[in-house]
RNA sequence: GCCCGAGUAGCUCAGUUGGCAGAGCAGCUGUCUUGUAAACAGCAGGUCGUCGGUUCGAUUCCGACCUCGGGCUCCA
């Protein structure tokens, strides 16, 4: 019998018999190396450690505490909850399974269209670590497809996924494009198709916790019936499983919807309707100050400042296709004087009145602002800036706190340029929205450059590609992480997003820039040029916030409530250790208004530490306390947000202080 | 919109064979006058999400709707 050789990642070459597998490589490696293995990457494809290894290949044995390993632990674990519910449930049926990020899925159909309940998930966690416990072993088989759909007889799920890779379209990634389709079997009574590669048995799997159920679309479309999905986390080892909870249990903290609450900083009644927020007075402060500063910004950006109403004539949104492609997402139209006389304007069927619709977006008032009067290119590019409310009938299912609401403002600008002006404006309006961005504490940045969807687009192809073309151009100039987002754009033209990340690692969509070709034709916008023609103008679409609303909830998870000094509604607030130093207390109160803090005095009804608890709950940026040595001396004790008391500070330099701070924005 | 779950005091939550509704915190009134994360006492506070049904009687059982949470789809 002759040897094979075999190549390992650090350039070095073992002789082993014929036949080999990766667990006989590692073996021969250590005792540790074949303990950790999970599988191994043979010329770069991922294969079972039981495969037998060909002569002359790279191979590289992927341990559980590399990086990539957990995505095969996590498939793993998949098909032990697949196992587990199909014992359980005697007649489910089951889809699919992949690991996603931090763990993995699986959808089932139950009998009699059964759905999960809580108390499932810790049956089915029970009967997995059963398996676990039994160290099944994972073996791999291939069958040709006529056997392949007899064994999978009673999943028609699995039958799907084969018929659909048999005519070319593995896009769940379930089958393969071999002639052949490849199974696992764990026990004589279970077996999933699958491509694998698989840890070599169900002893590996240990660090798991099934997380939540609901209700999942075959294949993700709504045409499609609906699945049981259950939902898990998995990790390498207990560790990092403990430590990804704990990471959830910190983000629960700051959810926004809980600060807003517990902070008194907006809510939304039910009588005024679902994703229909009201802002509280200290909800209000934030708010004017983030509007604020922004509307500065713009100002000394060359923006100038418009404003639009709420409603509009149905002709309006025909005309900026809004209807034709967005209808979807508006409210019903409101029908004015029904039984009376068309009036010429449009918006209805003959004689049925007038239509007028809430705004979706504010893009088409600002062209009738452009449109109404001739342009020169001497004012290009001109760029209109708007407050903008507007109006979405977000589907019920979908709405959620501030960041999926059905009345927001956006931050919402129009530059109409000149072709020739176009990238340096994409240009200059990227780096003033990162720029302000990085002002309101975001610093962490990717680009996302989404592109034509297909089947819900106007416009040629050309058009698309020459817009897509300058965004991109613009976007690598960034020295930013650019990811392409296939499919993404909005009707009328790309878009880049800029997506920000928080405080503690998780991602939003902040900012769009859109170029548009489509509006300047629909409303026939034209400016005279140096050469006394006519000429259309291009058109970016602009936000920065997206939506204040939505930038308001970013921005309370990321500071987890605890604003910056220059945002928080109450910088300071000072406490007399007893009603004798009251008078001294509002005497630093007053000082410091003078300067044009925000600042509240709160009397000695209670014990001082309970008002110094109370304060830090708010999470206040500076409680001062002052009694007898500081009306003495004219100090304040200073107790900052997260750091030591200091005693017998001078008010001047608390003041310059908490100045420094605010011109800081920190 | 679809699948699942939940709505009890301002907040967090108890409340079972269907029989007059409970706690802590917050609020209000007193007392206490305090040097850095919970002083003491008392009072008040609820159409038990809404509407209908079953019942002698419904917070409790049933139905519809509204709202919220999780998931799918969608999205600023």
């Amino acid at each position: 019998m002759s040897d094979i050789s075999i190549t390992l990642p650090d350039g070095s070459v073992r002789s082993l018999p014929e036949g080999a597998t990766g667990t006989d490589l590692a073996a021969s490696i250590g005792r540790r190396l074949a303990k950790d293995a999970v599988v191994v990457e043979v010329d770069g494809e991922p294969r079972d450690l039981a495969a037998p290894l060909p002569d002359g290949a790279t191979v590289r044995i992927v341990t559980d505490r590399e990086p990539d390993a957990a995505e095969y632990l996590r498939h793993s674990t998949a098909h032990v909850l697949a196992q587990a519910v199909l014992e359980l449930w005697p007649g489910a049926t089951f889809a699919g399974g992949p690991a996603i990020e931090n763990g993995f899925y699986y959808d089932f159909e139950l009998p009699g269209g059964g759905t999960f309940t809580d108390e499932d998930l810790e049956r089915i966690d029970a009967k997995m670590r059963e398996i676990i416990a039994a160290d099944q072993p994972f073996e791999r088989f291939e069958l040709p497809i006529g056997e392949a759909r007899e064994l999978m007889a009673d999943h028609p799920y699995k039958r799907v996924f084969m018929d659909l890779a048999a005519s070319g379209d593995d896009a769940d990634g379930e089958v393969g494009g071999g002639d052949t389709i490849s199974f696992y079997r764990n026990t004589p009574a279970f077996v999933d198709m699958c491509l694998g590669p698989h840890v070599p048995s169900t002893g590996r799997l240990k660090h798991f916790r099934l997380t939540r159920h609901g209700g999942a679309y075959f294949r993700g479309s709504e045409a499609n019936p609906m699945l049981q999905r259950v939902y898990a986390v998995a990790f390498p080892t207990k560790a990092e499983l403990e430590e990804f909870l704990h990471r959830q249990e910190e983000a629960a903290k700051r959810d926004h919807r809980k600060l807003g609450v517990e902070l008194d900083l907006f809510s939304f009644p039910e009588e005024v309707g679902s994703g229909l927020a009201v802002f509280h007075p200290k909800g209000g402060i934030v708010r004017r100050l983030m509007e604020d500063y922004s509307r500065q910004r713009h100002e000394e950006a060359g923006y100038e400042f418009v404003y639009s109403p709420h409603i509009t004539k149905a002709d309006l949104f025909q005309t900026s296709g809004h209807l034709d492609w967005f209808a979807d997402g508006m409210f019903p139209p409101m029908e004015l004087d029904p039984h009376g006389h068309d009036q010429g304007d449009g918006g209805g069927e003959e004689g049925t009145g007038t239509s007028y619709y809430l705004k979706p977006m504010n893009c088409p008032f600002h062209i009738l602002i452009f449109r109404s009067r001739q342009r020169s290119y001497r004012e290009l590019p001109l760029r209109m800036f708007e407050f903008g409310t507007v109006y979405r009938y977000e589907k019920s299912g979908v709405v959620h706190g501030l960041t999926r609401v059905r009345g927001m403002t956006q931050d919402d600008a129009h530059i109409f340029t000149t072709k020739e002006q176009m990238t340096d404006e994409l240009g200059t309006i990227l780096a003033f929205v990162l720029d302000l961005l990085r002002d309101y504490g975001l610093d962490d940045f990717y680009l996302e450059l989404s592109t034509k969807p297909e089947g819900k687009a106007v416009g040629t192809d050309e058009e698309w590609a020459e817009a897509t073309d300058a965004l991109r151009r613009v976007a690598e100039s960034m020295d930013i992480d650019l990811v392409l987002d296939e499919g993404g754009g909005a009707f009328y033209g790309p878009k880049i997003s800029v997506q920000a990340r928080d405080a503690i690692g998780r991602t939003w969509q902040m900012s769009t820039i859109q170029v548009d070709f489509q509006l300047p034709q629909r409303f026939d916008l034209s400016y005279v040029g140096a050469d006394g023609e006519r000429h259309r103008p291009i058109m970016i679409h602009r936000a920065l916030f997206g939506s204040v609303e939505r930038f308001f909830g970013v921005l309370v998870e990321h500071y987890a409530g605890a604003f910056p000094a220059w945002l928080a509604p109450e910088q300071v607030r000072v406490l007399p250790v007893a009603d004798a130093h009251a008078d001294h207390a509002h005497a630093v109160a007053h000082e410091l208004r003078g300067h044009g803090f925000r600042v509240a005095v709160v009397g000695a009804d209670e014990t001082l530490g309970n008002r110094i608890r109370r304060a830090k709950g708010e999470k206040l940026p500076y409680v001062l306390v002052v009694g007898d040595d500081d009306v003495a001396h004219d100090t304040v004790g200073v107790n900052p947000r997260g750091g030591e008391v200091e005693r017998n500070v001078p008010l001047q330099s608390f003041a310059e202080r908490l100045a420094g701070d605010i011109a800081s924005k920190r």
